[in-house]
DNA sequence: CTATGGCACGGATT
DNA sequence: AATCCGTGCCATAG
């Protein structure tokens, strides 16, 4: 079925291959500048105008829409994948800023105070929309709150608990712990999000709000003694705050993807892939829609090629490279949505119970064994895979390699069996007991997985349940 | 002496 | 080719 794609236009070049696979690899916002550079260039290709839904508005990459379609013959269990060209609708009605004047295709980057409004708006009334809205003008470039609640609630004539809870709504909102006064606060409000859907190391909590000078300072050695345990346990606290959490909500969100300064581990960025219920009803099967940050068909041309059919032929073949180049890109972008079609397909169809019900629920998956699933190159997986990110039904946006785990499970069942424990479990006995469960692993791999979830060591373990000072 | 964590090596994964 | 992960060996703490 790949073959009568690539037939279709002309022989497979490599330099068609090459530019397949690069496609693959990029996210929608590097898409996007790619897309909008070729457009502003190249005269063969154009952006065909765009078109609605005439019944639930959403935008259209083809020419029907997938959802009105067929929401019913459509087996339950069967996700409904779909390039989706926009993702406006799933905000529901928000107050759309006066000054907008989006142009044709640069369509997925809001500033930080509309992106944060189309998501709470729905669940708020007309009126602490406004309050909302004022809130999110008054952030800083990092998402912090730049004045009090206090100001707010004056400025508003509300009552301060009514700011406060208005707040921690807009906390609760990507990027997680926006709206958040400090570091801090935006840690804390970040990590009791995160405990809803996943057990959370008992310290980190603590780490945060007594040893944060410390966490920012790398100072792990007095972070243990703040918490009364060892240095390197502090460590892989620390380490976990940083992998999971993210101390400036809004840094690195619209900016380049360049991570990895120093405390920064996550970024944050807009899905590339958004995962949610038919009609927001969890009783119906899963929406996926691959984001296609376009408005309307990217397309040749037609009248162009025309043109340049009739020209002459020294004009034809000066044009001939345009159009060359934009069907190249058309074909490619194409190939790359099918394959992440494919792709989004089998991912969601097999963690559905994690997409559902949550961490505990993924399984393993390697990218090896998808790429044999989807008769691929399993480098084709990697790159597809590598810098997306995904959000699901509830709203948490995740990278899309989360749901690809060698180990997880493995740490998953050794945290049941340590919660289930009567008596504290030293590293041997765990290793024995998971080997009942068909995981072989060494009893220094136990340990690993023990301080990866921030678990103590078997005697420091059951006794203690307090904190020491 | 026992239970753990550090370090470093090799094989698997990307 | 680069990186991640599981393991074995050894030092250390209790």
């Amino acid at each position: 079925m790949l073959q009568s794609h690539f037939h279709s236009l002309r022989p497979l070049t490599s330099a068609h291959l090459a530019q397949t696979m690069t496609l693959l690899s990029l996210t929608n916002e590097e898409l996007v500048q790619q897309i909008e550079a070729e457009l502003s260039k190249n005269p063969a290709l154009e952006l065909s105008e765009e078109r609605h839904c005439p019944n639930c508005h959403r935008l259209l990459s083809g020419t029907v829409c997938p959802i009105c379609s067929q929401p019913n013959n459509n087996p339950p269990e069967e996700p409904i994948v779909f390039v989706s060209s926009r993702d406006d609708y799933s905000y529901g009605d928000y107050i759309p800023s006066e000054d907008t004047p989006e142009d044709n295709y640069s369509c997925n980057i809001d500033d930080l105070p509309t992106f944060v409004l189309k998501q709470i708006a729905p669940e708020l009334n007309p009126h602490d929309r406004l309050v909302a809205a004022y809130i999110l003008t008054n952030l800083d470039e990092d998402g912090f709150l730049t004045i009090s609640p206090l100001e707010v609630a004056n400025y508003h004539h509300i009552s301060l608990n009514k700011v406060k809870e208005i707040l921690t709504q807009i906390q609760r909102c990507e990027p997680l712990g926006v709206g958040s006064s400090c570091p801090q606060e935006a840690l804390l409000a970040q990590l009791s999000f995160l405990a809803e859907t996943m057990p959370i190391p008992d310290l980190a909590r603590l780490a945060i709000e007594k040893g944060m000078d410390f966490l920012s300072r790398h100072q792990y050695h007095e972070l243990g003694r703040a918490l009364g345990v060892s240095s390197s346990l502090a460590k892989e606290i620390a380490a976990f705050i940083t992998d999971n959490l993210n101390p400036y909500p809004a840094r690195t969100h619209w900016g380049d993807p360049h991570q990895k300064s120093s405390d920064e581990g996550v970024t944050y960025r807009r899905p590339d892939i958004i995962i949610s219920y038919l009609n927001d009803n969890p009783k119906n099967n899963l929406v996926v829609e691959i984001i296609l940050p376009l408005r309307g068909t990217l397309r040749v041309n037609p009248m162009f090629r025309q043109a340049v059919h009739d020209a002459d032929d020294q004009k034809k073949s000066e044009w001939k490279e345009d159009l060359d180049r934009a069907s190249l890109l058309v074909k490619c972008l194409q190939q790359r949505n099918h394959t992440m079609k494919r792709l989004m397909n089998q991912v969601v169809r097999f963690q559905q119970d994690f997409i559902l019900h949550g961490e505990t629920h993924l399984k393993p998956l390697t990218r090896v064994e998808l790429s044999i699933r989807l008769d691929v190159h399993e480098s084709t997986i990697s790159r597809a895979v590598s810098e997306k990110t995904v959000q699901l039904p509830n709203r948490r946006i995740i990278p899309l390699s989360r749901f690809f785990s060698r180990n997880l499970n493995a740490r998953t069942i050794l945290k049941n069996i340590i919660e289930k424990e009567i008596q504290p479990l030293n590293d041997t006995e765990l290793m024995k007991l998971l080997a009942k469960e068909g995981i072989l692993i060494s009893r220094r791999t136990v340990a690993k997985y023990r301080a990866m979830e921030g678990i103590l060591p078997a005697h420091l373990r059951h006794p203690i349940t307090a904190v020491p000072l």
